[in-house]
DNA sequence: CATGAATGAGTGTTCATTCAT
DNA sequence: CATGAATGAACACTCATTCAT
């Protein structure tokens, strides 16, 4: 009945092709906004636009699902973030500061932050995810963190501390701001309310006096 | 067939009074280890030796549960800390490092530390929850934290800041190090560990310096 | 500890001997008020004053409590009712509007009507019931209502005409009252309720203008 | 083990067009028997020849089948019965015999009936129910019966009554009759029983006469 | 490959009934 | 006899997964 348009590829062969890619990003939003549990599969389908017995073609259970959407998602920002660190020409304490703001900006103030959330989450559940995590976000964000700090102490900027535990003072807030904007701050009163940004801000000055020499 | 062991008492015989904790003790176990979600009431009464019906003679719901498993292991223990709070004597320095430390001690070292890492898990599935667990044990703490910040101003010993944006300086880094005792530390290799009381001890230092007048 | 006062009967045995009465007068209201199944056994004993085993002592289930409530409380409002009827002077209209009218003040609007209700719901789970209800109550009162209509025909005020239906054409309308009164009446909206006097005497109205020569 | 008997279509290849009517007939069938409360979904699942979650992928809760029940088995016929009464020519005494007897006839001879009696047994204990049987049911019915009333005195054949009163002394016997029919009449010796039909003819003309100019 | 109808195990909660004291 | 703590079967509803088409 319908004469498909030469011109244009075959939507079926062009839809076949992108169903996993369609269905990981359906599922990216689900997971993040729900959580695993909470995620049903036929949504996941629905918002991908093919039906419930598709998503089980291409992912052999709502886990290998679950895997499959933090892997894909779980990129570098650091990389390219890492590149500009690099370049910087300012003071270490600007640096420092500078460094919080754009992680935030750039990743914590994003939807891919809630895969952060997500990971720790489901942790004990997905052990293999975890270690995935560590090995792909945490270990290179704490070493670029860790060369920030060296290029404090080597400049004279900050006294000598204990390198891995100073990464974890800068770490923490951040992670629990991603935390936090994902469980409990949909349910804290406007009052008590963290703008991140000022937090950090705050935060990064009272490391850096407290690293002063 | 079944010869009752004449050694043990009856079922029957046990004390009422005995049965709350038994179940307040299998939950936390139960919450902490699976979750909210995927604890089943009728696992926690088998833990507690009683059948499912039995649970719900003392607490009403799943909820009811929750909430009087938080109030014994939580409330209770942060406010008798609220009051040796109040009577310490020493400098303010030593207060907040006090503070974060016996913190750790008494409950973020303890199992019931994994309650705070389920409450963020699973807040936006169980907002009644989450609202409850803000009212009943964040708030008091953020107070608490506050009055320690206050204190050291008051006496002149740390600067004026900002007092909400500092509790969450001081409470960022306790949060996290539950998040991750609960989440990745079990996944991470031993060189990665973070000892929490060394940290607690590092950051609280780094705090003091930033806050030192 | 306690001595009993010597000169009043010792509490417990009046207690003992009242409780199958109380617990029957109990049941009749809870039944009455909320049908069989919804009726709670411990809601029963509560409103006794005693416990919930003490229910099972006198009672061996919730089956047999509801079988002896109602055999308790089907009693014969027609046997005073009969006499009354039998000595009454005016005319077969005017009896006939009297003795349904009478029906609604002295059984249909009273919790006794309840009862009847409840037999015709629960009849079917309970047939043994609705056989006693037939013969006790249905069939003197069927039995009454024939007297009045052939007291008419005999005095020429009625016209002759099938006893059995007749009767029928007087008792639905009594018993259709009560139906509605425990059931859909409180589910009305106010501009749809029947006055039940209202409609009495309508009915009846109605029925002498169409038994009339 | 079990070699399918290639003759049946596999329980895959039913069509779904067919399940919501294999399950309103089972639903009819069991709540009429047992009432709405002690009706188990899963049996009727089971009598429709399907497994429990199939039932509530027609029907999204216990009370929605049985809502859906009643608009199959009582709107619907009520609507088409109220369409033909519209059309009737002879006169309104003949109307409202025929009115009476075809309800009976199309309603209260069917299985349908129990629904009526079943509502009334168990208004209280689900009041959503009754009032959507009230505004669905009940008042379309009396104001079909009003109409045919209304008819008889705007024809000058009846004389001008109370509209609302007098529509209960039409509908009263039917639904004694149906009550009776679902409680006593299974409980009744042969002599008590009440033919319906004849009940009604009787009834009708009782009315018609006690209606007449 | 894609579909979507069908499945059925799983869960919080209720309540009649039991029985050791 | 009386108690009331304990039991455990029951039940509506969900949703990941399957499979005939």
């Amino acid at each position: 009945m319908n004469i498909p348009d030469p011109q244009l590829p075959h939507k079926r062969e062009r839809r076949k092709d992108a169903r996993p890619e369609e269905l990981l990003s359906a599922a990216l939003e689900l997971f993040v906004e729900k959580g695993f549990a909470a995620t049903r599969t036929e949504e996941v389908a629905q918002r991908a636009g093919v039906s419930k017995g598709t998503l089980f073609i291409y992912f052999s259970s709502k886990e290998e699902l679950f895997k499959a959407v933090v892997r894909e998602n779980i990129v570098r920002p650091q990389t390219e973030g890492a590149e500009e660190i690099a370049r910087f020409e300012g003071s270490s304490a600007e640096l420092l500061s500078y460094l919080m703001l754009e992680w935030w900006r750039r990743y914590g103030a994003t939807q891919a932050s809630g895969i952060s959330k997500l990971v720790m989450s489901e942790a004990s559940n997905f052990p293999d995810l975890a270690i995935f995590f560590q090995e792909e976000v945490v270990s290179p964000g704490h070493a670029l963190i860790a060369s920030v700090l060296q290029r404090g102490v080597d400049r004279g900027e900050f006294r000598p501390v204990d390198m891995d535990l100073t990464v974890h003072s800068v770490l923490a807030p951040l992670l629990f701001l991603v935390t936090w904007k994902h469980s409990m701050a949909p349910c804290c009163p406007s009052s008590q309310q963290i703008n991140p940004e000022t937090f950090i801000r705050h935060h990064a000055d009272l490391l850096v006096r407290g690293l002063s020499v």
